[in-house]
RNA sequence: GCAAAUGUAGUUCAAUGGUAGAACUUCAGCCUUCCAAGCUGACUACGCGGGUUCGAUUCCCGUCAUUUGCUCCA
């Protein structure tokens, strides 16, 4: 795998129809991508599988949909107001730009930056600290760059209607668990789950769909005994790890990395990422992150909002705030990963090769496409076609030679192709085509629902 | 945001101070009874704005976007 081999899976991603670039006809829109009629498909089929997974059957969890925007004081109390911001610093001179506190850290690593405000900051980097490009000691002011999106709510933008939309979804789980844990009635440990927009003023997005101003994520927080969280933090661990096989990426591509206890977050006590070998990158890069949030984020919301987080357990009539641990992916992430990975030129000859996106039933655009091997088989094609788009998203296609729609196929990802031949009329039976063995086999019509229902769950 | 490079059909590439040519794709027709066949035809492009010029896709400036570094971690 290679950057090269990246542009070639993006542009292939582009031109079939899965991803466009955002705001095109206005010139784009940095690091906006919009999900065309392919991509939209196996983005829900991923969502899906997901809610699948980790909620339906679990039954343990439960799913909700919080808000976009919440009450400002939401993230006071979960620190980001504070912490979700870097300070900024250049050299005047050679244009070079830092991260001040990461500047003085790295200068004198007994220095502890992270507490220091921005006037010390600037002040101890403009008399000790030379630019490590070039040397000179001449800096501009420090800015913070706030890394969530502000917006306002109201017509008059004054201070009262400051809002944020929301840089990560944990924090609607958290501030719903009562309401959750009432009407559910489920009792610890037990999990809520949720898919949904978030939104991170980045820096520097980029790399396609793998870091994006906008993307939507499928977290989970797990709460639990304090005591048990280093166990469920490994059989999470252990969950996601295999959904992701289960869903056929390759097991070479993946791996896990712990992180030490000085690079964790605020709010963690324990984390570490399914990291996965993406193409445009030498190293693995981070697709899942499984995090022991502690009981930090609902003790911070009792502190904040006044409301008794505490769960009263009614088999010892203990109260305790639970601890936490959080899986979280992202689905634009998790979709690059699967496209990366199902990407293949298969060279049949010196000068024929198809390209194959190996994509699991579960999540490909289409589960199958009924193809009549003749336009006088239309009628017939058509009847199966209606029979069984009530279950599946089928495609249907008859323009061309039978070999050339089975390749405009195999690029999309279809894992069958059901073809409509003479015989059909009389016998009612079908050839259906495994696209990773080219196999074919005959098959009743009748049967055919069943078939496809066979092969489209994890 | 800073620095550098780039910007021509959907894609990959040409040419040119006098408004652009091809291949593949797509579409239509003919043909075709299971793996990108063939034939005929059609659609489609100089990122956007300004300047220099009789005239700019070509030169200059700005802007937007992309790529690579700084940064980031779902």
């Amino acid at each position: 795998m290679s950057k090269e081999q990246f542009e070639k899976i993006v542009n292939h991603v582009k031109v079939q129809g899965f991803v466009f670039a955002g705001s095109e006809i206005y010139g784009g829109l940095a690091n906006s991508w919009d999900y065309g009629p392919l991509g939209v498909e196996m983005k829900n089929n991923i969502k899906r599988a997901w809610w699948k997974r980790f909620i339906s059957e679990c039954k343990y969890n439960v799913g909700l949909d919080s808000a976009i925007i919440l009450n400002p004081k939401v993230w006071e109390a979960s620190g980001h107001v504070a912490t979700f911001s870097d300070p900024l610093i250049d050299c005047k001179y050679c244009k070079s730009r830092y991260r001040a506190d990461k500047l003085i850290e790295e200068f004198n690593p007994e220095i502890k930056a992270s507490v220091m405000n921005n006037e010390e900051l600037e002040k101890y980097i403009s008399e000790n600290i030379p630019c490590p490009k070039c040397g000179h000691k001449d800096y501009t002011q420090i800015r913070n760059f706030q890394l969530m999106f502000k917006t306002s709510i109201g017509v008059v933008e004054d201070q009262k209607s400051l809002a944020y939309l929301r840089p990560e979804t944990a924090q609607g789980i958290f501030i719903n668990f009562k309401n959750v844990q009432r009407t559910s009635r489920k009792k610890i440990p037990f999990g809520i789950g949720q898919i949904g927009k978030a939104f991170r003023n980045e820096i520097t997005p980029g790399n396609f769909i793998f870091r994006t101003r906008e993307f939507e994520q499928m977290e989970m927080e797990f709460f639990c005994k304090p005591g048990t969280d280093s166990m469920w933090y490994d059989y999470w661990k252990n969950h996601c790890m295999q959904f992701l096989l289960d869903l056929g990426i390759k097991k070479d591509n993946l791996k896990f990395i712990e992180y030490e206890p000085t690079e964790l977050a605020h709010y963690a006590k324990a984390t570490c990422d399914i990291l996965y070998n993406f193409p445009f990158s030498e190293t693995f890069e981070e697709l899942w992150g499984i995090a022991n949030r502690t009981d930090y984020d609902l003790t911070k919301h009792q502190q904040y909002s006044g409301e008794n987080m505490t769960y009263l357990d009614p088999e010892t009539n203990e109260r305790y705030i639970p601890y936490v641990v959080e899986p979280s992916v992202g689905v634009d992430r998790l979709m690059l990963a699967l496209l990366c990975d199902a990407y293949d030129e298969e060279v049949i000859n010196e000068k024929d090769t198809r390209v194959v996106m190996h994509l699991h039933p579960c999540i490909a655009p289409y589960i199958a496409a009924v193809l009549p091997l003749s336009k006088a088989l239309s009628d017939k094609a058509n009847e199966v076609y209606d029979m069984l788009s009530k279950h599946f998203h089928i495609d249907y296609d008859e323009a061309g030679s039978i070999g050339k729609r089975y390749r405009r196929e195999d690029a999309i990802g279809t894992p069958y192709c059901i073809t409509i031949d003479f015989d059909t009329v009389n016998d009612d039976s079908v050839t259906i085509r495994n696209r990773d063995t080219m196999q074919q086999e005959r098959i009743k019509i009748t049967d055919l629902t069943d078939f496809l229902d066979s092969k489209m769950f994890l």
